[in-house]
DNA sequence: TAAGATACGATACACTGTATCATTTAGTTG
DNA sequence: CAACTAAATGATACAGTGTATCGTATCTTA
């Protein structure tokens, strides 16, 4: 179990520090993203919230919030599946440009990662070959977690 | 403009090989994805059948379509556009297990390359450094062409 | 030709995301 | 505090995408 209190605690801080409010609803989100290891889609939100609250979590509002939270890089989105995460540096002063993500098809917890330069500089080489100028991507990389492999051993 | 009378004969040959049928709409099909240089989704290749035929193209036949040529390895699905595209190696025998795309974000053009080992190396390092043990993907890497660059210069 | 498998046509439907407008709430100013 | 303004939320409708399902047609094979 997260502790999701210092986390928020942390956001509420940097929102003061940038002038943005984190209204009830958008910290509900943020709680129910923060307490997950997966990936959820725009829909299981609003389930999760819907869940513990009596107050109704329309699903339009959570892709709303979700924008918001995004602009503010407290979420990313994992454009291959369409489903959402919480940053994993919402209580430290780590800056990001294009995070990148390891995906496991197992149990399908995300990883946020930075790559080594020396494997950005290898994309960009390939990329060069192929008569690509520029790369510039979130990638995102499913493979095998420890957890998963050593579970199945 | 892609000759892509040759390209669908190899195809046809390929298909003979494999003891697997070519239909008139899976051709039809193929033929509009390989006259494209840049990915289609499931509607718009519909839309594109349509055009230069009476008999209407359902979307429903493109996603069977689609299926049988995907799991051929004909056609490939960009995971984070959800769209499609040749192979490109539809006439020569290279096999590939997972290709990798390098996407236009000018012109939309894909280009299908095969990432160096030393790339896939340092995929694979970041990602144990991360707890996860085996990586297995299509990466699919946005970036801007060389031409669109020069275009743009 | 008859039986079975494969491919196709057609309809309905669930899911996802957007557009729009009204309403409420939070800050701002006199 | 009252009035104003901007931001956030509630609510409805709708478009786009993909799936499920069933019936029909076509091909294969004995
Ligand atoms: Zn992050
Ligand atoms: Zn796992
Ligand atoms: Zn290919
Ligand atoms: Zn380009």
């Amino acid at each position: 179990m997260v502790n999701s209190k210092n986390i928020l605690s942390s956001v509420e801080e940097k929102c003061v520090e940038r002038g943005i409010r984190l209204t009830p609803r958008r910290r509900q989100v943020l709680d129910v993203l923060v307490q997950e290891e997966a990936a959820l889609s725009a829909y299981e939100i609003a389930q999760r919230c819907n869940a513990d609250s009596d107050n109704p979590m329309p699903a339009m509002s959570v892709y709303r919030i979700l924008d918001f939270l995004q602009e503010q890089q407290f979420v990313h989105r994992l454009e291959t599946a369409n489903k959402y995460i919480s940053c994993s540096h919402l209580s430290c002063a780590h800056e990001h440009l294009q995070p990148q993500f390891l995906i496991c098809n197992s149990c399908r917890r995300v990883e946020e990662i930075d790559l080594s330069s020396s494997a950005v500089a290898a994309m960009a080489s390939a990329a060069s070959a192929a008569g690509f100028a520029s790369i510039s991507s979130q990638l995102e990389v499913n493979g095998l977690c420890d957890r998963c492999v050593h579970a199945n051993a």
